[in-house]
DNA sequence: GTCTATAAATGGATAGAC
DNA sequence: GTCTATCCATTTATAGAC
């Protein structure tokens, strides 16, 4: 494996594990048993191996997003797409623990951040949208953005109110319990089918994480 | 003004602007016109002040959550509660914006803040209890528990996605935003006045944020 | 209480040998 | 490509004069 991702796999694991903050340009060299000297040949500091990481967690959610177009038509997909992203976060979460004070320190990621965020919008709106259309669900005005806004929220900070309150769930309980949760966002407005389709989603989320 | 207190101003407003990380204890003597030398006589550093400024934010916090003990029985008591919270949020922002990695470091405060969020997230579920019995919600089985969540995660988090979404909105269009977002989350579970009472959210937001 | 001066520790970064 | 050695800048923290 060459050097320089060898650099870009222990510097996104120890990120993920210890925090993205506390750990300085010395740390990852001896994280990898390798010389500070040596990491600068390859990446010109810490900041430069953030961007490249940052280039491969962009690159990944596009593909997702993209792949997604016009393919999510029932609540099953819905519930495995959800999946999917909050996998993929989950992948890069250092990122996400820390996300204001990061790009606050690059300004250069926040804007494609932004725009990742923007993608992910519209994504959703126009998810919502086709259910509206099709009858699946019962948006009055405004509605619409209301649970947008709602969704891309729980898809940024589920991570976040999982440390602060200090829950020790494995990932992937609180993945489902996330996907759940969003889940939860819409059905109150599928009419009266909301509550029995409520209710099988409770039925599937205690059967994922064995209640 | 005691030295001491104006430390706590002067350095309060210092983090809530230009953020706690970047801030360093030369720092803030310097917004002081006050050499390192003494800031240190008063404060063994930067952490003893957080610690003292959490102290403050603590205090008012928990006066808030004891004095709406039972006072909130209709729609509009809600808006105003959540008002009042919002603002105390927004009178310590730079708390909010760092939090992961602020209590990462300060462990102790950790514990203190999972307190104060425990006490919120009782009261809100006392609240949404009391609605459902007097008729005015209609929570299923398990709804509560996720309603709460969601409502504590906008308390919490509603500052975060305005700074990354790069939104440049006033802090109190903000603030009413949220209230708004806020009682959306509840609205769909009232009924089929849910979609009267939205609408009549709709509009007194509209008159707030003066669009 | 407040200042100046300075020590001690840390993190970022590069030069030059191998 | 990799290492050792070293330098520079920043930050924390304290001692001692006023």
């Amino acid at each position: 494996m060459k050097t320089r991702d060898r650099i870009l796999q222990v510097a996104l694991a120890l990120f993920n594990e210890e925090g993205e903050a506390p750990q300085s340009a010395v740390d990852i060299a001896n994280a990898l048993d390798m010389s500070p000297g040596n990491l600068y040949y390859h990446f010109k500091g810490k900041d430069a191996i953030i961007r490249a990481l940052f280039d491969d967690f962009e690159h990944e959610m596009r593909i997702i997003l993209r792949g997604s177009r016009g393919k999510i038509t029932s609540i099953e997909d819905n519930w495995i797409y959800n999946y999917i992203i909050l996998e993929e976060i989950y992948d890069f979460r250092f990122f996400y623990r820390n996300l204001g004070e990061l790009l606050a320190r690059y300004p250069d990621l926040a804007v494609r951040f932004r725009a990742l965020l923007a993608e992910k919008r519209q994504t959703i709106t126009s998810l919502l949208k086709g259910l509206d259309q099709r009858g699946v669900l019962f948006l009055g005005p405004r509605m619409g953005d209301v649970i947008t806004d709602q969704i891309l929220s729980a898809l940024t900070f589920w991570l976040n109110l999982d440390v602060i309150e200090g829950s020790k769930v494995t990932p992937s309980t609180l993945i489902h319990k996330t996907v759940f949760q969003i889940m939860a966002l819409v059905a109150p407005h599928m009419g009266k089918d909301g509550f029995a389709i409520m209710q099988s989603m409770i039925a599937y989320y205690d059967s994922k994480i064995g209640a």
